[in-house]
DNA sequence: AGCTGTGAACGCATTCACAGCC
DNA sequence: GGCTGTGAATGCGTTCACAGCT
């Protein structure tokens, strides 16, 4: 029974934006702002609605009108300024200042997202690393000290630190995301394979290896059924059926 | 201009359904399913599409409507058998058989994946671990070595695999894709942050921490400027203000 | 009486197609 | 002539509300 003790899982879809950007487009926002850096990158200055799309594996249609919603910055006849474009989606998204964020449990994952290195090229940079094995506290990762999990509330204050990334097994989880909130974060990346509720006005995203995997598999079986193959099970596509 | 050359990138969107179960529905059943075994352990035998939805973190119309698409499981005035609706899913996911996977780029986040417990449990099976490395080449992880990147149309050949993982570095991600598809893999979990290409009929899915971190940054930000704080910048948040 | 299964209503996202500007 | 920006049309997903079964 929802709506009682915690207010079941609040998602990032919100209408209250500022100027109303549709969630599906903030969400592929990034995506054009990497393909932008690698325009700049080629040395390309200028680029149409066509190009841009395409370096983001989207059309152009769903494209104009994305940038649409930020205003006009493009030039007709001509197109996008890439340099400038570039600036107004960081702006928009809010990386032109790096976030200070915090990871939680550095086992196999946090050591990567620790290790990750395009966490300061796009708008973002470790401020502490804690995990709540004694074993691990100590250990330096990079240029970071992995510290004690008690510590959280004194790190997200003195850091000023809104974004918390949950990377501890599933049963700490719950745990470790009421605690983040109570320290004072209200964005929270989990990658534990838990439902987590956080209370309004905090946004939770998730990114679940398992549930990726299982829809592909939904769709891969669809594939193998339609073969003139044994049966449905996996194992028995004979390699290199489908597709091209 | 695309539709030349690369058929550009094909996403798993498809109505060519068998019996048409909406994409977002298939993005859910996972999320189900997991909940189903959560509710076994904990010994309940029955379920309301209530107590199943506060466990997936959807409501119960959303619940009932999915489970529709996939036939008539539950009893009404009663509600759903656990073990059976947990099977059922997973017949209709494909992951009452493992699949294996081939887990390309084993860095920080291929070690991490390679580690992965879950996967086992969820329908997946490890059957090889690739680098194109030398170095890393016969290190052994968990129970596999580490495999040349050469040997993967044999491997796939061999252990019958469908679904492949790519966790290379972003610029080697487009030339294992292609040699993915090319050896008969027709379903490919991306780690690398970049825009693959696949052929059509291969599907592809992505998980991409900066962009996740952007989303939240973007909303992280509108939280910030509706505050009497100085400014939109991050680092001004002045903890424990949004929220509860 | 209670809970599922589902048509109908609604709202959001994508695509179309073209007016508007360079 | 070319390309952007955008209303209008379409399609998809969610929610509502209740009929139908136990």
């Amino acid at each position: 029974m929802p709506g009682a003790a915690r207010p079941t899982a609040a998602k990032v879809a919100d209408r209250s934006n500022d100027r109303g950007i549709p969630e599906a487009t903030v969400a592929r926002l990034p995506v054009y702002l990497r393909a932008l850096v690698g325009l700049t990158e080629r040395g390309t200055a200028t680029c149409s609605s066509e190009e841009l799309a395409a370096a983001a594996g989207v059309n152009s249609a769903k494209l104009r009108k994305d940038l649409s919603y930020l205003g006009s910055y493009g030039t007709r006849g001509v197109g996008y300024d890439v340099e400038y474009l570039r600036y107004q989606i960081a702006r928009e998204i809010g990386v032109t200042q790096d976030w200070p964020v915090v990871i939680v449990g550095i086992g196999n994952l946090g050591h990567a997202l620790a290790n990750f290195s395009g966490f300061s090229s796009r708008g973002f940079r470790i401020a502490a690393l804690l995990d709540a094995d004694p074993e691990r506290q100590g250990e330096r990762v990079g240029d970071l000290e992995i510290l004690g999990f008690e510590q959280v509330e004194q790190l997200v204050e003195e850091h000023r630190i809104a974004i918390g990334v949950i990377a501890t097994p599933a049963p700490a989880a719950q745990a470790v995301c009421d605690r983040l909130v109570g320290a004072g974060i209200t964005s929270i990346l989990n990658f534990a394979p838990v439902v987590l509720s956080v209370p309004d006005g905090v946004d939770l995203r998730k990114v679940d290896l398992s549930i990726e995997l299982q829809i592909l598999a939904y769709h891969e079986q669809r594939k193998s059924a339609l073969l003139p193959g044994l049966s449905g099970l996996p194992g028995d596509l004979p390699a290199k059926a489908v597709g091209r």
